[in-house]
RNA sequence: GGUGGUGUGGCGAAGUGGCUAACGCGGAGGUCUGCAAAACCUCUAUUCGCGGGUUCAAUUCCCGCCACCACCUCCA
């Protein structure tokens, strides 16, 4: 079944085919690093980390670009966040924006995205912006005023096409233009004058400025992408003016199309509400990732379409904890009987349940990256692995084997909501061999009835987060 | 006002022109268990924002309305 993608440009599902076969260039903005990422950016990222993934579970070649936003762009206050930061912390710029692109790299890697291919920094990349600038100023597409350029978007016919906002339909509502130095209040900078006390300037052929912010993704996707690229990502809220402006400058300047498939992320609440710092709802990935495990989040994220919007609810959440820890206890459980196994195909008849579950979960993937479905499966199958591993009948190695396997291709690479592969949950082989010995030491207590000790050992394990399950074949355990 | 999106059971959330409207959570009952936990089984929307229309048939297509959300020029 071939893969499916719903084109923000032209608002449809289409067969993805990329532009050189067997190989994806994949271009998603990247964040403005002034202060530490929170949760809409993991909901963002984590989207994306999943299209990746599957593109290569899929066999695709993906070069995979995600920018870092380091230099000034202009606010409501007129004054570029990064500078504000710096005066604040009495830091440099750089230094701000070097300090919140690390805490960045950190709070993806916590949540088990993998890294971009390429991290390209749009304050690496002035000249290529200037370049760039140049080429639509000989093509009559921008204009100079006052030590700064516009893109006049009244040369570009094709402006609006992705947003659907046409010039002509737009000017009747616009009201008497305030006095502006841009010929049409559409039009939006490609390169802007450096005031005095702006501190991130470079030198231009217009004199020193700062790039506009639209600009660097343009560049910086021809650059490591070339002028014609597969896939675009981002937020929907960077629709307009953003993508817009990035293909009507890219599209000029190179006169080739810019991004084939569109795919844009729904936005993210916090108990519905829009997160900002004025309300003081905003919740970091840190701050997240101390009350929750990383891959409950990424279950979470994923129990959503990414193009739908998203809550984060704490309600949600437990509900979609939950659901993740029916599957991580299958796979616990599986790994565990793996250890003590006998060779053989016992319990075979399973496997075409299995084969059926890894099918559903690809055509799911396949459908426009429908992570919802892919997750149902997976529960649907853990239901069916519940019902053979608790039914106390012999499972042979091999089925075992290829049970964990089904969800290690699934859950755990491409949806990476799987624990570590130690069955224990991961932290290190003495604590492992540590409750062991409990384990043991309980099950002495229990086989002479001292119900009252072996509930205390029980106990104490939970108060440190060892939750303990007896089995009819031993007792297993994890950590919370 | 413009553009786009959303509105499905107690909650989250898929989905389709017509089989019993996925899946998870929660709830009710049951099995298993020293207890617990986990797990499994059964039940839990005559119904998909409202009103029209098209159709043999619509939650799914069309029109109108209502509600909520996002974006609307230099705020990823």
């Amino acid at each position: 079944m071939a893969l499916r993608i719903y084109n923000v440009l032209g608002r449809e599902k289409q067969d993805f085919v990329p532009l050189v076969e067997g190989r994806v260039g994949m271009y998603v903005c990247g964040p403005t690093v002034y202060d530490e990422p929170h949760i809409g950016h993991a909901k963002n990222y984590v989207a994306f980390d999943v299209v990746v993934r599957w593109l290569r579970k899929s066999g695709y070649k993906v070069l995979y670009v995600q920018n870092i936003t380091d230099v000034g762009h202009l606010r409501d206050s007129g004054e570029d966040p990064i500078q504000i930061v710096a005066r604040r912390t009495q830091s440099g710029p750089m230094q701000v924006a070097e300090y919140y692109a690390r805490s960045f790299f950190d709070s993806m890697d916590a949540l088990g995205n993998i890294r971009p291919d390429i991290s390209p920094r749009a304050s690496g990349h002035v000249p290529e912006q200037i370049k760039m600038i140049e080429t639509l100023i000989e093509k009559g597409h921008a204009y100079v005023v006052n030590g700064s350029v516009y893109f006049d978007v009244a040369s570009d016919p094709d402006y609006g096409k992705l947003s659907n906002r046409r010039l002509e339909e737009q000017e009747e509502n616009v009201r008497v233009a305030e006095r502006s130095e841009k010929r049409n209040p559409e039009d939006f900078a490609l390169w802007k004058y450096a005031e005095p006390e702006h501190i991130l300037r470079w030198d231009s052929p217009w004199g020193e400025g700062f790039p506009g912010w639209h600009i660097e993704c343009s560049a910086m996707a021809k650059k490591y992408l070339g002028a014609t690229f597969d896939i675009h990502g981002g937020g929907i809220d960077n629709l307009f003016p953003h993508n817009e402006s990035e293909i009507a400058q890219s599209e000029c300047a190179n006169e080739a199309p810019f991004a084939r498939y569109w795919m844009l992320v729904g936005s993210l609440t916090v108990e519905g509400v829009k997160m900002s710092k004025s309300i003081g709802n905003t919740l970091t990935i840190q701050a997240a990732l101390k009350r929750y495990r990383p891959e409950t989040i990424r279950y979470f994220m994923q129990g959503v379409h990414y193009a739908s919007p998203f809550d984060f609810s704490d309600e949600a959440f437990e509900a979609a904890s939950k659901g993740w820890e029916r599957i991580a206890n299958a796979v616990r459980l599986t790994r565990k009987m793996m250890n003590s196994a006998a060779p053989g195909d016992d319990g075979s008849a399973i496997l075409s349940v299995v084969e059926t579950a890894k099918a559903d979960f690809a055509a799911a993937m396949d459908d426009d990256f429908n992570a919802p479905i892919a997750i149902a499966t997976l529960q649907g199958l853990t239901r069916e692995v519940n019902t053979l591993l608790n039914g106390g009948a012999a499972v042979g190695l091999d089925v075992l084997k290829a049970i964990d396997a089904a969800y290690t291709d699934t859950a755990g690479d491409v949806l990476g909501v799987l624990p570590g592969h130690d069955a224990a949950g991961g932290d290190g082989a003495r604590e492992a061999a540590l409750v062991e010995l409990l384990i043991a030491m309980r099950a002495q207590a229990r086989a002479s009835r001292n119900w009252a000790e072996s509930d205390r050992i029980r106990d104490e394990l939970a108060k440190v987060g060892v939750v303990l399950e007896d089995r009819a074949d031993g007792t297993v355990w994890k950590v919370n």
